[in-house]
DNA sequence: GATGAATGAGTCTTCATTCAT
DNA sequence: CATGAATGAAGACTCATTCAT
């Protein structure tokens, strides 16, 4: 009797912080994360004040837990040798597509990830951990690439961040703050530029496929 | 005499709000922006409160004047096809080393540009026209380039957006955020590789240049 | 058990805002309008200065529900045909008495109500709304006496706003400002006055009534 | 020599005083007295901040000579028995006009005065001693004609101030707060049932004058 | 588990007034 | 006489967090 009372309320529990994870989501991903109260997560989750306080130790905690599942979802879309059918450049084209698809999709939640980043420290630190995992992944796969000839010799490490890094910022510019002259670009033109200035920045065949 | 009067007093009145603009910049690099109070600032400069607003709107409007300046100096140091001399390469590779050179020297207020961007619509906005002028710039250099043969067709605004964006946020994530793997990476490392992505990634005589 | 619980809680906040209702009231009456600060009315009332905001949205606000009570009292004491016993000038001495006992009671906040519609449009606004009610009350009135013979053809509007701004200003000038030489005149020689002006002005049955 | 420097210093100081106090009646009178800064009025007289204070010792200072002149035209239009030509009540009905007429044209001024004396100890004193002459003028006035049989017995003190009061406060709020039901009444109705009142409150001749 | 009333620290901003030039 | 830079006190309002129920 106990047993069930207490899974039950378990399960309650549950259920309210859900409710509480997906409010924050929706309001951080629509007002940005200094803009966020915690009585508006409240609000939108119809919870009382302080229930929130039983499930999360504060805003910054419960940012961390939107953005992990969001960023983790954002970063698997990684190019990875395992995935390799059609020629490199085909496989390097359909990677950033899938990853500029989920990025839109996220583009709220990504800016206010951006701006916590730069006005929290432990949101700066959570988010550099999972980004590092991403450009770790992306350079081991250019290792790879590199010893099998397909790719020149190049440093990896500052390689992956810096091409990783072109794609993520270049997505930020263009989908986020909607910057000149990228703003009225479409989602296609810049897949396609992207794809190119990887695959001529690395590959060693570029005579060969495009003659 | 008069004149010399009122000049004295435009004197001070230059010299106060110097002073004002240069614990501004102090502060906002040391505590970012939204940490930065007018209080702090005022504290830094051994002035009174309210002298802050004899010069000053506000926190963004200083903000905007100290920002003015130093993103001026980063974006002055674009790369412009009336500085070629010496090879292609050789160019490139001093225009970046440039950039990044006042980069690491304001990595405080440009991470506090980044922060406030993505905070306040109006910086957004002022960053946003002052990237845009720079973008537009190497945008423009690049369809030369492209148009004399130099480097291959591409869509030159999302190229510049793109490779742009790519020195920018390899400088913010390694300088800046500090994040892993590239933190320890020396900065002549960084300059060499973004050098040579860029290169690959547009000129067309790479296999001439680089047997 | 919920029940009670909740209306618990809403009673002690009925009872927090109550409390703060009348410290606002106290500290209206005896500072006026511009003088007091929501830190004197959370003082007055030993409540922490963020408690006024969640029942008030600010100084305006709290000061519109402290005036509507006393204002309202203040009007209701109109003359209206519908408590006529005894001969007019009876009625309307009653009725003049019934306004200046409250007004005594209320000069506190009265004059702080001048002060505020003088200085703050939506004050303004809203007294003149509430002012506009007992006018048009009297002016209605007038208008059946005026049909039933017993009081001369007047422009009805421009008389009640007249003879009842007489009344309000008077009151006005002797107990809330005091000036001479009215200063010293007692309630009664006052009551008595006003009523004989009111009865001159409009009656016909003058000459029957004071031969 | 010195004599002639003196004097044209004395001149140049008069003028300066009289162009901040005609520049604070206009700020006054257009933005009300809490409203008005020193500030408003110096950049209104083209003068730096802290000449006022070589004239003035303070906002209320200056108001108080702002004041002083248009209060005394208003209250100058009395209705005095020297000037009784024609009837009592065209006497009176010109002096009601003139009196509304300069408080038509003061009005600015005079919403100011009455928010400034509301708010203001010293500024409620300065007024009460300017009305408390005109009320007494009027009250003897009133004593007057109650000696020549003119008028009814009443208490003259009583009297003028409600009656003076009713003028003052009808054209208050139909010119000045401009409130229904009377805001859109036209001058001369106005004008015309005010003397009517004032003429039937206290008039022994009543009945012989409107059959 | 949930509630929501209460707390109070923290910032911005205005403006009267002073005083060195 | 005139200037205008500097001062600093004062008050409004928000919101994260706690805790009694």
């Amino acid at each position: 009797m106990e047993q069930r009372k207490s899974s039950k309320r378990q399960a309650q529990a549950a259920a309210t912080q859900e409710l509480l994870l997906v409010a924050a989501h929706e309001v951080f991903a629509e007002r940005g994360y200094q803009a966020t109260t915690v009585g508006l997560i409240t609000a939108q989750a119809n919870t009382a004040h302080g229930t929130f306080y039983l499930y999360f130790r504060n805003k910054e905690d419960v940012f961390a837990k939107v953005v992990e599942s969001v960023v983790l979802e954002m970063y698997d879309h990684t190019w990875s040798v395992e995935h390799l059918h059609g020629s490199q450049r085909e496989v390097l084209e359909r990677t950033l597509r899938g990853y500029l698809e989920v990025f839109v999709r996220h583009a709220g939640i990504w800016r206010c990830l951006l701006e916590g980043a730069f006005t929290t420290p432990s949101i700066e630190a959570a988010w550099g951990e999972l980004r590092a995992g991403f450009i770790s992944r992306t350079s081991r796969s250019l290792a790879h690439l590199r010893d099998a000839g397909l790719i020149r010799a190049v440093d990896v490490d500052v390689t992956a961040n810096a091409l990783g890094g072109m794609v993520e910022w270049a997505a930020t510019t263009q989908f986020v703050l909607r910057m000149s002259p990228v703003a009225d670009t479409t989602f296609d033109e810049t897949v396609a530029t992207l794809t190119d200035l990887w695959y001529h920045a690395l590959f060693t065949d570029v005579r060969a496929e495009h003659p």
